[in-house]
DNA sequence: ATCAATATAACGAACGATCGTTAGCAAAAA
DNA sequence: TTTTTGCTAACGATCGTTCGTTATATTGAT
C-alpha cells in the first residue's frame, strides 16, 4: 500500500506484528532479572503488568499506585509480581524503555521506507500522531512520570525526545535544500510540530469532547505544516477527509 | 507605558502589587480553615509553604512529597503546618486555586485595557507567556498534579483552561470580523496557540539548553501567529529583537 | 498411558519503614 | 498573665518488599 495515504486503521494493522517483536526484545533484554523461564508466560504477564501500570498510573500517578493495586489490576499476587522485575522503580524503567523502543523503531522504519522529502514529512507527521494514538496511555505516562526515573534513565528519555525532534528538523532542512519547502528555521519548526503533536495525547479530553477523530487531526496537522512551509512539490496528492 | 511593547522586565515590575493583592484574597477565602490570626503571619508562612510545595513537588511529585519534607522546606514543623490547611489535599486545592486566580485576573485585566484587536492579540500572547515564566513552577505543578484534585476541583481547572483558550479564540474571531486577520478556524488557531505557549513551561529544559530567552520566544510566537493569521492592520509596529 | 518425582510459578501473611495526622506541651507575643 | 503560635512525640494506616508455603506444570520411570 502507499504509506502516504494510510489512515489510522491501516496503521494499526500494519504495526501489530512489530508490537510483538518489540515485546520479545524487551523480554530478551531483561532475561537476567526475570525469574520466570517460559517466554510465553513472561510476555503474557508482562503485557498484563504493563497495561495495568499504565491504567492505574494515569489515573492516580505511579507513586500513588501501590503494588497491591497493581497486583489486582494485573491478575497476580503482590508477591508474584516480583518475579518479573526487581522493584517498583525498575518496572517504571522497563516500561519507559519498552515504549521508547517501539516509538523509535516504527517511526524511523516508516520514514526510511519513504523516498521523497514531501512524503517523508507527511509520513513522519502521521506516523508520530498515529503512534501517540495507538500508545496513548504510554505517551501520557512517559511524560507524566519522567521525573521518577533515575538520572541516567531521564537522560535517555530526553535524548530520545530530541532525536525525534531532530528527525523532523532534518526532513524540513532536506526539503528546503531540495527547493521544496520555504526557508524557515528547521529547529523551531520542528519544535512547533512536536508541540502540536504533543497536544493530541496530553489534551486528549479536549479533542474527544469536540468529536475530532485522529484522522481529522492528522489531516489538519499535515495541511497546517505544509501551509507553514509552503510545500509546492507535490500538489497533485490530495488527502481525503 | 505602552503595553504592546512591554518586555519581561516591564511585566514583572507591573504585577508585583497584583501578586500581593491576590495573596490577600487567598487568605480571605480560607480565613475559616486557617488557625492563625495575624494576616501578616499567614501571608508570610503561606508563601513559604506554597513555594516549598512547588519546589519539592516539581522535583519528586506531590504524592511523593511528605509533610516532613514540606515542613523542612517551609521552615516550620510538620505539626505546625496544619494551622494553615486542614490536610495535604486541601493544600493542593488552595495552591491551584490561588494560581488560577492570579492567571485569570492578570490576563483578562491586561487584555481589557487594550483597545484594538491586533494589540489585544499581542498582549494576550505576551501576557500569557510572561505569566508562565513568572509563575513557571506553578504552571508546571498545575499541569502535573491536576489528577490529584477532587472531581469538582478538576472541573474547575478544566474550565479555567478552556476559558483561556476561548479568550484567544474570541480575539481571533473579532479581528477577523474587523477584517484584520485572515479567515482561519478560530478554535483550532486558539488550540495551536495554547500548545505553543504550553511548550514554554512544560519543555523549559529544551529552551534553556538552547539559550532562548523569554523575550526572544515572545517575539517568535507573535511573529508566528501574526504570519499565520496574515495580520495586515498594524504593519508599522516592529518588535525589537 | 499412568503416576510419582521434580521443577516452576504464584500466593499471601508478615516485616520494618514511612506516611498523614493529632494532641499535649513549650515558646513567644501581647 | 493570657493568648497565640509552633514544636515534638506518638498513633494507626499503608507502603514496598521478603519469604515460607502452596498450586501448577513438566518430566521421567514404569
Amino acid at each position: 500500500m502507499d504509506l502516504v495515504e494510510m489512515n489510522y486503521a491501516d496503521f494499526t494493522k500494519m504495526i501489530l506484528t512489530l508490537k510483538t517483536d518489540i515485546y520479545h526484545q524487551t523480554v530478551q533484554e531483561n532475561r537476567n532479572i526475570i525469574h520466570v523461564n517460559k517466554e510465553q508466560t513472561i510476555i503474557k504477564n508482562l503485557e498484563k503488568i504493563f497495561d495495568a501500570t499504565l491504567e492505574i498510573s494515569n489515573q492516580k500517578g505511579f507513586q500513588a499506585m501501590s503494588m497491591r493495586d497493581l497486583a489486582k489490576g494485573a491478575g497476580l499476587s503482590s508477591g508474584g509480581l516480583y518475579a518479573y522485575f526487581p522493584g517498583k522503580i525498575d518496572l517504571l524503567t522497563m516500561l519507559q524503555k519498552h515504549g521508547r523502543k517501539m516509538v523509535q523503531e516504527i517511526l524511523f522504519k516508516l520514514v526510511k521506507e519513504t523516498p521523497d522529502h514531501v512524503s517523508k514529512l507527511r509520513i513522519a507527521l502521521k506516523t508520530h500522531l498515529y503512534l501517540s494514538e495507538f500508545m496513548q496511555p504510554w505517551f501520557y505516562f512517559s511524560y507524566m512520570e519522567a521525573k521518577n526515573l533515575s538520572e541516567p534513565e531521564r537522560q535517555n528519555a530526553i535524548e530520545s525526545e530530541l532525536t525525534t525532534e531532530k528527525l523532523f528538523a532534518v526532513i524540513v532542512g532536506q526539503g528546503q535544500d531540495a527547493g521544496l519547502f520555504e526557508r524557515r528555521d528547521p529547529q523551531l519548526t520542528a519544535a512547533i510540530i512536536k508541540a502540536i503533536l504533543q497536544d493530541w495525547y496530553l489534551k486528549r479530553w479536549k479533542f474527544s469532547r469536540r468529536n475530532i477523530s485522529v484522522d481529522q487531526y492528522a489531516n489538519f496537522i499535515v495541511e497546517f505544516v505544509e501551509a507553514f512551509l509552503d510545500v509546492h512539490g507535490n500538489e497533485t496528492i490530495r488527502l481525503e477527509n
